[in-house]
DNA sequence: ATGCTTACTTACAACCAGTTAGTAAGTAAC
DNA sequence: GTTACTTACTAACTGGTTGTAAGTAAGCAT
């Protein structure tokens, strides 16, 4: 016996307007009042006690008038963010890459460092360091801290703040948000890492004026963050978006998955690799050591037959995907992200003239625009959002 | 410049808070009041106000009392589902299916008149006909009609109550809610038919307990509703659910459909019924006249290999469909309807089966236990919520 | 009857959004 | 410079909502 629909109190409308307001501040400021009011379809007193808050917190600050259209002037409200900063922190497969960042997102101070992954407690410990280091990198006067955002490859219980399992980092039903707001006693959230890229994509990257997206990240395997109604959606045991299962084929139907999905052993940097290394022995050309993704790429830029064969199936793979995205889901906006996307110029053309004609509409198919920064910037939307009650008001249409 | 992020006001707040009382009461009659506001996490002067406007609009009423545990008893509070009926229509490919029943979803009259397709405006007299015939039918004394819902095969812009396009009936940007609004001076709501379907299992059916689901209909195509929230999902281009354009395989990717998408050119029941007459003719059998999906599992059943050749396509099929909407949505149940899902015993354990290990998570996967009726029962569901305010409160986690 | 327990009622406080009327701060015309 | 006008903002008030807390009612046990 549980409830299905959530309840409101004052409290709760009050923290809805506020997100709102403020969420319209960010995306349109310099704005003035009154038409955030008239945008926002509230009444001018509410608009302007919210706007009071706000201005009390600091996250927005007036910047001059707009000019007179023959009455009195409006001062104008604008977003405050280079008064506020946020850790970011995306915990990859071999390196973990963090930053400090002010509420714009623009980035302060930027560490990529190599990780040899050793054991959880170790890559905790290295955790702690990054942290630490971002902290005492100088910032603006004035500016603080407003929060640690962390992106983990692997499942989290979010609100929680609990690491379920990471096998990259050996980390098992980890209780990472207590234990790095002991440490450093600022909040922090925890978030599947691709999720924390879409929520990114929403905030500053190629989602920003939209209700619904889905964002792809191609690395190492392959995910997708799900957005809706400016929210993650999770899925029931937390792993919607996780296409990286998706099957292209009946013939996958058999092959029950070990570690990897079906597309992702053929779709991901390793699939690519794994594909342009079978190519290149087919043709009795053994490769001696490794072969990555980015080098298929590029050999199928220089004109080689064999790499620009393993392309073109990466593509077919790829447009499946988004194809069956498309069909089930209809998200306004589907980003390409991660590794791989960085060789997005050539995948997003080919794969959208695969798809053309197979979904009742054409996907809206762009390449991220954040690129590796695409996580830390979500940690930035986590923490913006993540002070209030973590609320959506859902209009149904 | 709009906005992304609904802003609330108090009687926002009171709707929200009403629909989930009711919906609580609807779930879980009989119950006390202070039961309400505990597992709602209400106060109890809310919560008594709420049942108390509930008790004037006689959507519930008390019933007895529960047994004293040493003190005062409470009396208990039950939807008053008998009180009020509402016209559910299903307009069909060929068929129109209609039904009076009361808000438990107790069909009181039904009404299945095969449709010969004319014109626009003669499926449209038709439709007039259904429904006078339907308020025409005895009812209980004191029940009265508290609206129409009309589900129909094609694209609808919803809360306008606009069909957008309906092939079969030659219907095309008519705004039906308006036209039956006027006429029969009830309240209309009008809705894909699968989506309607979805609410329908939502609220009488596979998903009573349930957030999230994805309810697949399987019929002379194949569709899906997603219901998120407790609302449905109906995506940018309101195309969500479209899983018939999913592709099954990569071979899919250069075909342009037509009328029917990839899955469903194969897994519906005329795509089930062309692959049977197909295996018929390899077999030098050919079929003279039609031979239909369901004769193809009859003779699955008594045992005929070429059947049961084509059924075990039929579920390679719809496993990856499955699989595909798993790993994508991760919704809590996936309830499987329409025509076909009459042969889910065929279906539904192959299903299983054949995914086992394909995806992260196993899908709960079911048959449809309202069959044809899903779609009136979503009628019930619209006409319920469809006159408070079309806001739903999401929890994050 | 008395006391106890539980359910309910009432009154009130707190909070929030909307309305309306008034004030402030400009521009434009004369 | 004065006046009229326009627009922006403020303040006070209304109406609606939830929540708290104290008091009342109803049944049960002794």
């Amino acid at each position: 016996m549980a409830q299905i629909r959530e309840t409101a109190t004052a409290r709760i409308m009050r923290e809805i307007n506020r997100a709102a307001v403020l969420d319209f501040i960010r995306r349109h400021s310099p704005v003035a009042r009154s038409e955030i009011a008239e945008q926002l379809h509230v009444s001018l007193p509410t608009a302007m006690r919210v706007v009071e808050d706000l201005l009390g917190e600091e996250l927005v600050r007036y910047c001059g008038s707009s000019p007179s259209t023959g009455g009195r002037p409006r001062p104008l409200i604008e977003y405050n963010g280079s008064a506020h900063a946020v850790i970011g922190i995306d915990l990859g497969g071999s390196h973990t890459f963090g930053t400090v960042a002010d509420l714009f997102g623009k980035v302060q101070c930027e560490l990529d460092v190599a990780r040899q992954n050793g054991d959880a407690q170790a890559n905790l410990q290295s955790l702690f360091e990054v942290i630490q280091q971002l902290l005492d990198a100088p910032r603006p006067t004035g500016q603080r801290v407003r929060g640690i955002g962390i992106g983990v490859p692997g499942f989290t219980l979010s609100p929680e703040g609990i690491v379920t399992w990471v096998p990259s980092l050996g980390w098992r039903n980890l209780p990472l948000k207590a234990i790095l707001h002991e440490r450093f006693g600022l909040p922090v959230f925890v978030e599947n890492d691709v999720n924390l890229a879409a929520l990114g994509e929403w905030g500053f990257g190629a989602g920003r004026e939209v209700r619904d997206l889905v964002c792809i990240n191609i690395g190492t395997g392959i995910g997708a963050g799900v957005i809706i109604d400016g929210a993650l959606h999770r899925g029931y045991r937390q792993s919607a978006g996780e296409i990286g299962y998706i099957l292209p084929g009946l013939n996958y139907l058999n092959c029950p998955v070990t570690k990897y999905g079906a597309l992702e052993s053929q779709a991901s940097g390793l699939g690519i690799a794994r594909r342009g290394m079978q190519a290149l022995a087919d043709l009795g050309r053994p490769v001696t050591g490794d072969l990555s993704a980015e080098d298929v790429f590029s050999a199928a830029r220089s004109g080689e037959d064999w790499a620009a064969a393993v392309v073109a199936e990466t593509v077919d793979y790829l447009a499946l995907a988004i194809a069956n995205v498309t069909a089930i889901f209809d998200p306004e906006v589907i980003i390409l992200g991660g590794g791989v996307a960085g060789s997005a110029d050539l995948l997003i053309d080919p794969i959208r003239s695969r798809i053309r004609g197979c979904t009742p509409f054409d996907p809206a198919l762009v390449a991220s625009p954040l690129g590796q920064r695409a996580a830390v910037m979500g940690a930035i939307m986590l923490v913006l959002t993540g002070t209030t009650e973590s609320l959506v008001l859902r209009r149904l249409r």
